[in-house]
DNA sequence: AACTATTTATAAGA
DNA sequence: TTCTTATAAATAGTT
């Protein structure tokens, strides 16, 4: 049993504890760790060349766009004899400044995603130890709010469902407890995670549950009901 | 374990015994190495562009002429932006094709651009019309759990970061999960009762779902039907 | 291909 | 960023 308690973190990896291979969400660890591995990287593929007399090349991106890179000859040596073994090469008249157009519409795209992301992540409830408290005051609320208009929007469709009523409540009702019962469940789940480790699904029972599947919120003509044997067991 | 400045250059590597970074002599030997280190090198590649978000392309020649690749998004794409800010190869490389890709590039984010904007929208509370209950529900499932997080990272900023305060927080939070589990589990047990009668699912209840897995992923074989009613919340 | 004894790489923490 | 240290991984040499 690795019931060990563990630290912050949780997975596989090497070093002092086990990660899991999933993006680092907190900016600064994921620098650190960036440049730690690049650097290791890196010399393996020093070693690969050398040890094996192959010709390697290698080409890092850091997430702000820093460029790392490495080649056992040149680069463009490498990319050439790439370019050439993945397909006939071409030849043609060049419009560099439409090309340059291109890439400059792809720069700014690129960095409207990234924003977006970071935002969007940020709507998960991921990726929030930049934020302050403040900012994270802004960001309940407006989920609470985006959590009103869709219940409104939810009792608006009820109301004009063709159920006869007391079908319509009793279906509501199963229903809201299959979902509440999936949040909890989920929730559970992420708190597992973050005290735990990784998904170690069929660790020896704990007090904490996993779950392994999801329901299916509706319609399904298939019963289904949740279930959860909390009670029974040791605690 | 040696932490000795011997950080530069060819000196050993791991094993069962050391070895000196040089070409490796014995073609057999060579190979196996070029083998295991290729794998290895590659599973580098990849973590590092997960866990730190970064964009890396590898390519491999072996000493015969293979070609080994690997990109966390496309190498075509990993080398038209090493080239690009390489800076000073506008027209190395064949115009026409150049442009297409760049334009399919910008089609592509584009589109990506566009869907994370409209789920976006939907998780601001807007553009909700197109959208069915189940969906709905799957929105208002994710924003809770969203909310469950930032009001996580507020008691963790709350309590000014001491490990074991956080864990006992998670460990709290975990209870208070499997308590309210435990309320669901025993209201649906009951409603379950009332509605239909003993136990035995029959064909009729279209509406109530049967659990066809299960929560923990092992013992319970016994079934619970979570049902209704949860005092607490509106809805 | 497997198996391990060792050496490295690296996650945490400072 | 760099150093240290405990551990997890990678892998050299064997079977």
């Amino acid at each position: 049993m690795e019931t060990l308690k563990q630290k912050e973190h949780k997975g596989a990896d090497m070093g002092r504890g086990k990660i899991v291979i999933r993006r680092i969400d907190n900016s600064t660890s994921r620098q650190v760790t960036f440049s730690k591995r690049r650097k290791g990287l890196i010399k393996k593929a020093k070693e690969l060349a050398i040890l094996c007399d192959a010709e390697v090349g290698l080409v890092i991106f850091s997430s702000t766009g820093k460029l790392y890179e490495f080649a056992s000859n040149s680069l463009n040596s490498v990319i050439e004899r790439y370019s050439r073994s993945k397909e006939g090469h071409q030849q043609l008249r060049n419009p560099a400044s439409e090309v340059k157009f291109w890439q400059g519409e792809v720069a700014s795209l690129r960095q409207e995603l990234q924003n977006l992301r970071e935002n969007h992540r940020q709507f998960m409830g991921e990726q929030l130890y930049g934020l302050s408290v403040k900012e994270l005051k802004g960001l309940e609320s407006q989920l609470e709010m985006s959590l009103q208009g869709i219940r409104m929007k939810k009792k608006f469709d009820k109301y004009h469902s063709s159920k006869l009523l007391q079908e319509q409540i009793l279906t509501d009702e199963i229903e809201d407890l299959n979902q509440k019962g999936n949040i909890i469940h989920m929730q559970n789940m992420e708190l597992y995670k973050k005290v735990y480790g990784t998904s170690a699904v069929n660790s020896e029972s704990r007090n904490v549950y996993i779950p392994n599947t999801m329901w299916t919120g509706e319609e399904s003509h298939v019963p289904i009901h949740l279930q959860l044997n909390w009670p029974n067991q040791q605690t």
